[in-house]
DNA sequence: CATCCACTGGAAGATATGGCGA
DNA sequence: TCGCCATATCTTCCAGTGGATG
């Protein structure tokens, strides 16, 4: 009796779990387009015959994983069904920031039976891993689909989508079929894949679009009354939250966090029902969580610089070049007791860095002759999120 | 119109860290 | 434990870049 922790209870969640990242629904709202155009892709694979390559595009949350799964899973039940199909593989990759060979390491040691040895990290050629996971491929047989994530981070996706489709016209296979599919967040990847390409993928491209608001309160329904108890949410806290993340975004996963992060507001002020007003701060919340993720993922002098450039914001001195910034940088670094760096490049660097993330904003200069071009830089968000994340970093680092 | 400033992106070289087999 | 290799990060070097200037 009076534990800490006896007063607890669970009042408005019901399954949190279906408001998580991983969750996984068994059914897909909303996109019914796109998982016709999958289906047709890949109807063949029933058959027995080869199965198309298909490139996803859309951008974060709008769906693309969930439906992938879901048309997978879908298609693999069939496949197990019918006499005609081959015996169905699938094989998930996420590529960020890969090469080409560890990508295809990690497929192999994938297809690897139980118990081998996994394939070497050095020492052998992509050559020898492409050939390793082909004859891993027929001595499964069956029909291989390859999904590969995140492929526009994928630093020679250009000759793995070229390689792959064709691994059984050049004679690499002879009983296996393989069929990839690429998702991309990035519609501009396209154009970095060669024309070649382009051409063989073109036919099998499916484009997700944004969720509008209307789409996402249906979705937002949908999860509230599997995650939420009966009276524990408005609708007009639905409509809030699905208004919300389909200005912002259009995304699904922005739309749930909200949701999620309003009825955890609630609970914790004992309210018993989500409303607007919950959904509000959530926003709030559910941005600064998502920045400090991302300034956490930046290296220590790379976040040394952010705050650097904080710090000039905070008093005034914003935009500032590199000069200044790295002025800055060193009583910065002085303040955290770390060892500076010593050149104006790497300062610069980092700065360029934190320009194309979206930490910064930059203007050109150029002054001619007299003051020479130059970048100038301003903080593009709320400075205290960053000291916020930086001391509390510093203070990990110095248990 | 050539010059030149202050910087740029890119590449190559240098250094630190960590995994892995022997 | 050692050397080998991969990877990430930092430094050094280099050939532009674009606009004010003479």
């Amino acid at each position: 009796m009076g534990g800490l922790f006896s007063d607890v209870t669970d009042t408005i969640f019901l399954d949190k779990e279906v408001l998580e990242e991983e969750y996984q629904p068994d059914e897909i709202l909303e996109r019914e387009e796109e998982i016709d155009e999958y289906k047709s892709a890949f109807k063949d694979v029933l058959f027995g015959r080869n199965p198309s390559n298909v490139m996803l595009y859309g951008k974060a949350g709008v769906g693309k994983t969930a439906v992938t799964r879901y048309v997978l899973d879908e298609l693999q039940t069939e496949t197990d069904q019918r006499e005609a199909a081959d015996d169905l593989y699938v094989h998930r990759h996420n590529c960020n920031g890969d090469t080409m060979f560890s990508a295809v390491r990690t497929l192999v040691n994938g297809l690897l039976p139980e118990g081998s040895a996994s394939f070497p990290k050095k020492g052998l050629s992509t050559a020898d891993a492409l050939e390793e996971f082909y004859s891993q491929l027929d001595r499964l047989g069956g029909t291989h689909l390859v999904v590969l994530d995140e492929i526009d981070h994928l630093q020679d996706a250009n000759e793995l989508l070229y390689e792959l489709p064709r691994a059984r016209a050049n004679d690499h296979i002879a009983e296996a079929r393989i069929g990839v599919i690429g998702i991309s967040n990035n519609y501009t990847f396209r154009q970095r894949l060669s024309a070649k390409v382009q051409d063989a993928l073109k036919e099998e491209e499916i484009s997700f679009s944004t969720y509008d608001a209307n789409e996402l309160r249906a979705i937002l329904h949908d999860r509230a009354e599997k995650a939420l108890s009966d009276d524990s949410y408005s609708d007009s806290a639905i409509a809030k939250a699905a208004a919300v993340a389909g200005r912002d975004t259009g995304s699904a996963r922005q739309a749930i966090d909200l949701l999620r992060k309003g009825a955890e507001i609630a609970e914790d002020n004992d309210e018993p029902m989500v409303e607007d007003d919950h959904i509000g701060l959530a926003r709030e919340a559910v941005k600064r969580g998502r920045l400090q993720d991302k300034i956490e993922d930046q290296s220590l002098h790379a976040r040394l610089v952010l705050e650097a450039v904080a710090q000039l914001d905070h008093v005034g001195e914003t935009p500032a070049r590199s000069k200044e910034i790295m002025q800055m940088y060193r009583r910065v670094a002085a303040k955290r007791a770390e060892e500076p760096l010593t050149t104006l490049k790497s300062i610069q660097n980092h700065l360029s860095d934190l320009y194309m993330l979206g930490f910064l904003l930059r203007r050109e200069e150029n002054e001619g002759r007299k003051g020479g071009s130059y970048h100038e830089y301003d903080l593009d968000m709320d400075p205290d999120v960053v000291f916020e994340v930086c001391d509390e970093l510093d203070a990990e680092d110095a248990v």
